[in-house]
RNA sequence: GGCCCCAUCGUCUAACGGUUAGGACACUACCCUUUCAAGGUAGCGAUACGGGUUCGAAUCCCGUUGGGGUCACCA
C-alpha cells in the first residue's frame, strides 16, 4: 500500500506554526515510503475565510522547501484541492447518509441550540452535546418540512450505546463510550460541510492512507470513524501528534501572541533551522542528533521515537540553533545571499551591492548574528558614513583623544591596513605610550565603528581599509 | 463538570527492568582574548506523589495530583 498523507490547513489568518509541524512530519513520513503528500485547503467555514491566507499558507510552504506533490497550485486528477469546491459532493455523500438512516435532518436554529445549551449549562449537565431534538422526526415529516422550505442541518446519528474504539498509531486503543458521542452536524445550513463531513471524504477519495494530525483531534475521531463507517469506507491509519506548548504550557496559538511562521520569517530566523528546531519537538535522531536536516529526518524517521508529552516552543533554542545553522551548517556564500536577501526586502540593504566586499563583511560577523536581522541591526558602520555612536563608545573615545593623533600617524604611514602591517605597529605604539593594548583599541575601534562591539580590530582595519579608516578618525577627533 | 490524552533538570530530550539518570538550550564560573561574540572546560539542575509487581523500577500495573484537550451550523 502505497501512503499518502495531508494537511489540511484553513485559511483564516496567519500561517501558522503548527500547521508548518504537521506538514513537516506529514511530508517526512511520505517521502520516506516514497509515498504522496497532499495540501488541501479547507475553507469550508465561510464566515471566518481570510482571502489572503491561502496563498499565504501556500507560500510558506514554499519558503520552507515542503513540497507538496498536489496541491491548488499542483492540482491532479483527486483534486480540486480547495474544499469549497467540493461541497457539492459533500452535500452528496451526506444526503447518501441520510438516505441509509445514519443521519437525520435537524430544524433546530442557532437561537433554540444556543437556549438549550445554556440550560444545560446551567443545569451542570455533563452532556453538553446537542439534545437531539429531532432525532426521532419521522421520515415523513422530515421530508415534508424540508421539501416546505424550512431551513435545517443534517446530523450524524450516533449509536447511543456501546463502545467505539480508536485505534491510534501512537497511543494504541482508545475507548469511546458511546453514550457519550454528539449527533454532530455534518451539513450546514448554508449546504456546506463541517470539517467532520468534509475531511472524512476528502480523506477517502484522494486516498489518504495515514491522517496525521494534532492531538485536539483525537476526541472527535470516533465521530469520525462513525462517518466512515455510514459511508461503507475503511477508516486510515490515525496518528495524533503531540502538542506544540507556548511558554504557559498552553496550545501554541497564534491568538496568545506567540509568533506566526511569517513572524519568524521577518525577524531573519532561517527555514531549515525553523524545520530542524520544529523536527525535534516530539523527536529525535537514533543517535541523539540535534543538527539534521529534513533529509535526514526521512531517512531516520520512526514514530517510536515520537514522544507524546507536549513540547513548549522555546524561541531561545530556535535562535542558538539560527545561529548554528549561520556559523557551522550553511556554507558562507549561502549566508551571505540570504543576509542580502533578507535585507533588501527589510529596506536595510538599499544601495549596498552583494559584492565580494559584502561577502567579507558577513565571514567577520559570522560568529556575531543568530537571526538576518541581528546581521543589519549590527554592522550599519560598514556600509555608510553615519554610522551611530553609542553610549557605551563615547567614553572611550573621549579618553582616547590624546592617543588618537598617534595612532592615525601610526596607520598613515602604512602602505595598507593588512592585518599583518597593523598588528604588530598598534602593539608597539601602546607599549611606546606605556598603554594597554585595550587603552588604544577601544578608542580606535570607537572611532571607527561607533561601537565597542565589532569584530576584532584588525581584520576590521584591514576591511574598512586605509582611506576609510584615516577618514574617520580625522573625524572624530576633536 | 463529563470524556479523552499526557507526565525525566526552567525548556527540548536520552534511557526501551540493572547507568554515578546522559546530552542540548538557558544560567553561573573559568580559559581564550584588542571589544563583542564564537569556541573550550567546569558547575547548577529532573524521574510529581503513593501503593503494588520484581532480586532489582524513570521504565510494568493501580490510584492520587498536576497539566492539556474536547464537548460550535470553527477547523
Amino acid at each position: 500500500m502505497s501512503v499518502v498523507t495531508r494537511i489540511a490547513p484553513s485559511p483564516t489568518g496567519d500561517p501558522h506554526v503548527g500547521t508548518a509541524y504537521q506538514a513537516l512530519f506529514n511530508s517526512v513520513f511520505a517521502r520516506q515510503h516514497g509515498g504522496k503528500f497532499i495540501v488541501r485547503l479547507e475553507d469550508t467555514d465561510r464566515s471566518r475565510y481570510n482571502a489572503t491566507s491561502e496563498g499565504r499558507i501556500l507560500d510558506m510552504l514554499d519558503w520552507l522547501g515542503i513540497v507538496p506533490d498536489a496541491s491548488p497550485r499542483n492540482e491532479d486528477d483527486k483534486g480540486p484541492y480547495i474544499q469549497s469546491q467540493r461541497a457539492g459532493l459533500h452535500r452528496q455523500y451526506a444526503e447518501q447518509l441520510l438516505a441509509s438512516g445514519a443521519a437525520y435532518r435537524a430544524f433546530d436554529t442557532t437561537e433554540e441550540l444556543d437556549e438549550r445549551r445554556k440550560a444545560a449549562e446551567a443545569r451542570k449537565d455533563s452532556y453538553l452535546g446537542y439534545d437531539r431534538r429531532d432525532r426521532h422526526l419521522s421520515a415523513e415529516e422530515s421530508d415534508w418540512r424540508a421539501a416546505a422550505g424550512e431551513e435545517f442541518v443534517i446530523r450524524l446519528k450516533a449509536p447511543l450505546e456501546g463502545k467505539t474504539v480508536v485505534h491510534d498509531h501512537l497511543r494504541g486503543d482508545v475507548v469511546f463510550d458511546n453514550a457519550e458521542l454528539d449527533d454532530k452536524v455534518l451539513l450546514k445550513r448554508d449546504g456546506f460541510p463541517t470539517y467532520h463531513l468534509a475531511a472524512m471524504v476528502d480523506d477517502h477519495l484522494m486516498g489518504v492512507t495515514h491522517v496525521i494530525r494534532a492531538e485536539e483531534w483525537l476526541t472527535s475521531t470516533p465521530i469520525h470513524q462513525l462517518i466512515l463507517q455510514g459511508l461503507g469506507w475503511q477508516a486510515p491509519v490515525w496518528i495524533h501528534t503531540p502538542w506544540l506548548l507556548s511558554a504557559g504550557g498552553k496550545k501554541y496559538s497564534k491568538r496568545r501572541g506567540d509568533p506566526s511562521v511569517e513572524d519568524f520569517r521577518n525577524k531573519g530566523i532561517l527555514p531549515e533551522a525553523l524545520l530542524n528546531y520544529l523536527g525535534m519537538m516530539g523527536w529525535t535522531m537514533p543517535n541523539g542528533e540535534e543538527i539534521f536536516s529534513v533529509d535526514d529526518m526521512v531517512q531516520h524517521f520512526s514514530w517510536e521515537r515520537v514522544s507524546l508529552g507536549g513540547s513548549t516552543f522555546d524561541v531561545q533554542k530556535l535562535k542558538w540553533l539560527n545561529g548554528k545553522y549561520i556559523r557551522e551548517v550553511l556554507p558562507l556564500a549561502t549566508v551571505a545571499s540570504r543576509v542580502h536577501g533578507f535585507g533588501t526586502e527589510h529596506g536595510y540593504a538599499q544601495g549596498i551591492a552583494e559584492d565580494k566586499y559584502f561577502t567579507q563583511v558577513v565571514e567577520l560577523m559570522l560568529p556575531r548574528f543568530e537571526t538576518l536581522q541581528e546581521f543589519w541591526e549590527k554592522t550599519a558602520y560598514f556600509f555608510g558614513e553615519d554610522y551611530p555612536v553609542t553610549d557605551k563608545a563615547a567614553k572611550p573615545l573621549a579618553e582616547g583623544q590624546d592617543v588618537l593623533p598617534k595612532l592615525r600617524e601610526a596607520l598613515a604611514a602604512l602602505p595598507a591596513l593588512t592585518h599583518d602591517q597593523t598588528e604588530p605597529v598598534l602593539k608597539a605604539l601602546a607599549e611606546a605610550q606605556g598603554l594597554k593594548v585595550g587603552k588604544v583599541m577601544q578608542p580606535l575601534r570607537a572611532a571607527v565603528a561607533g561601537t565597542l562591539e565589532s569584530p576584532g580590530m584588525f581584520e576590521l582595519l584591514e576591511l574598512l581599509g586605509k582611506e576609510r579608516v584615516l577618514a574617520r578618525l580625522d573625524r572624530m577627533m576633536k
